[in-house]
DNA sequence: CACCGTCAAGAGCAGTGCTCTCGGTTGCGT
DNA sequence: ACGCAACCGAGAGCACTGCTCTTGACGGTG
């Protein structure tokens, strides 16, 4: 292949670019991270670097995307179906705290407050998706294990609003009971506060052995979704 | 005085400056911050603005300390003493979120990613308690009036854990259970994670109805807590 | 071999945070 | 009441940013 040895030297560079990319971004944060900068760390004019991204936004959609790849099959490498659910889900959630706490400022791009005047395109969506699907899955299998107690009725209108969140947390699972994906998703999002409360040190006061704090957590949110 | 008339005048524009940095933070984000541009939104050169700022991040750092403040007495006053407890916390937690909705900017820069390079100051600290302090007192007037039920000891090791949360949660109430500390400890980040996740755009094609759903999860903390 | 697309380089624009110096004013202590 | 000292605003300037444009060279293709 003649054009693939251009093609090849380019997508080589290009992954030099991104890497230089992530090593900068893990030093300087997101808002710091300096086109000019991966281009003096690779040795080559900024304009050069405008060939392979066409923006420093461009440059941070694609960390943006490979970090809820990699988070995403942080997520799926843990999972282990044929632990008991219950392990299954808190494998899970140690999984993307831990790679949350490897890779703190990957985290804070993906979860923290959005860059100003930067909208994340429709590419991120389904890669943001990845954790979501897998935690899902968890809730899946265990229902049709059995090992998910039906909930008693005991919710106010679950139907209304539980049809939305169907389409992230065990979309493909129907036999999910309403109340259990809300739930889910509820322990989803204190899954995330717990994570960023640690991660951008609001609880430095308050809780010491974080390591602990967490697991005690997650045992109360997983006996909240009904694991 | 005739000292103060300079203070005053200085007081004055101080507030000002802060004013009109709250407005652009409000139109672009923390990290879009301009000094120059307030400067020019104020009709004066840069330069004298370091007269009252000593750097961007000093102009950052009252932004933060005057959103806790602005938080803590939404808090304050969402919260009434004569309600019951259930209904007293739910009431913070509306208060909490209709803040978070209305200055969603000063509420990322907040609880958001933190800014690069930035540290936020100790002066942040006791602003930034305000809110937990609103729900401990709810937590404490509940134990004292006997509507907390004590929590069995059904925790495994809670004693280890909550002896470094009782500094933020119903610190100045022994009457609290430690389970319950740490319960709301962790209610409080779900709260901190629901809404974040509304504001930061995370379940966009999930949740269609984020009034009702706010609701419902916090239906669900609110008996995870034991209200 | 000639050609033409691709690439790196550099200059340049507008903007940023921050420092320094320059006058002018204001207020306090003598 | 006066002079000194602190304060204040304006402007120029430095080093940096993202981004655009033009220039020139290299290399795969017909």
């Amino acid at each position: 292949m003649p054009t693939s040895v251009r093609e090849r030297v380019r997508a080589e560079l290009t992954a030099e670019i991104t890497a230089a990319a992530r090593r900068q971004l893990a030093e300087v944060g997101a808002a710091g991270l300096s086109l000019r900068a991966v281009a003096r760390e690779l040795g080559m004019a900024s304009s050069a670097v405008y060939r392979y991204f066409p923006s420093r936004d461009s440059l941070l959609t694609r960390l943006i995307t490979d970090g809820y790849d990699a988070l995403g099959a942080a997520a799926e490498d843990a999972d282990d179906p044929a632990a008991p659910p219950r392990e299954r889900w808190l494998a899970v959630c140690r999984a993307v705290r831990s790679w949350a706490r490897a890779h703190p400022h990957e985290y804070a791009l993906l979860y923290g407050s959005p860059v100003p005047g930067y909208a994340a395109p429709r590419d991120t969506v389904p890669a943001a998706a990845r954790v979501g699907v897998v935690l899902g899955r968890v809730l899946g299998d265990a229902a049709r294990s059995g090992t998910l107690p039906a909930t008693a009725g005991d919710h106010r209108d679950p139907e209304l609003v539980s049809d939305e969140t169907a389409a992230v947390l065990g979309g493909e699972h129907p036999a999910l009971d309403d109340a259990v994906r809300l739930r889910a998703l509820l322990a989803w999002s204190a899954l995330y506060g717990t994570i960023s409360f640690e991660l951008f040190g609001h609880l430095v006061g308050s809780v010491a052995d974080t390591d602990r704090w967490f697991e005690v957590a997650m045992g109360e949110l997983v006996g909240l979704v009904g694991l």
